[in-house]
DNA sequence: ACGAATGATACTATTATGGTATCATTATCT
DNA sequence: AGATAATGATACCATAATAGTATCATTCGT
């Protein structure tokens, strides 16, 4: 099982390297750099421009800086963009009501560890990362 | 994301019947409980059976029984039975050796949130789920 | 006006998940 | 012994998620 999937993944290191640069990025900047499929890479900044985690300008020497301070972006929220709500207690069963055998201790048992794992990625920041 | 899938979740099912059940269980007996599709859950215990989890009884009569006592069956086992070793910090450009932007520190924070998402399966058995 | 950049969007390929289907084997009952 | 009721082995299929590609539109600087 993974925890991060690429477009993730992929996504943190842009925004690291946009931090690190300070000026403004181009797409063949991140090429360049990370070595990330150009379109893909495309697709994911369109998202993280859409998202306000970084802005874009379009044209003649135009590309990303960053929208918000290193501090502000947690992994959690990259996460949550790319691959949804993090839900690891979710019943396979459940539109169907669980059937008698009730294992249900079962989920209170994973809420906890969601919760701490939720809380652990909160706690990592795109400028916890950097330094 | 889900922690869980359905396998699983089924086999998680199937065995806590079979505990409860004290006797021999058949899939016909599982199916009418759990309602889970047959020759899905055929697979699942055929999978059980060749790890130990259960036994099987062929022929006329036949079915499974519990394999191990209830307190020896954990969630972690099952997991990595049906989903494989859980790998939460797998680095998805690691085999070409990460690029210059070092987002390593990462890895460590993921180890840790790891470690502990795998202490608290390796608390979760069977027999901590039935009673 | 042209070229260099991103925006929008639709399509494709690969893999993981969630199953089905079929035939072989084995044990029991009569 | 033979029918039947169970699992074993295995190959196949369907759907969804992941990981990308491709193309045309728009915008900005020179």
């Amino acid at each position: 099982m993974k925890l991060i999937t690429r477009d993730t993944d992929y996504a943190l290191r842009a925004v690291c390297f946009i931090v690190k640069n300070k000026k403004m990025v181009s797409v063949s900047d991140l090429v360049r750099e990370l070595k990330i499929p150009r379109p893909f890479l495309r697709k994911i900044l369109q998202v993280l421009n859409k998202k306000g985690i970084v802005r874009s300008f379009k044209g003649r020497g135009g590309g990303f800086t960053l929208g918000l301070r290193p501090e502000k972006i947690y992994l959690l929220d990259l996460l949550r963009i790319f691959q949804g709500p993090l839900k690891l207690n979710e019943c396979t069963l459940n539109k169907k009501k669980c059937p008698k055998i009730s294992v249900c201790p079962l989920s209170s048992k994973l809420n906890n560890i969601e919760k701490h794992v939720i809380k652990e990625l909160k706690s990592i920041t795109v400028a916890s990362l950097i330094k």
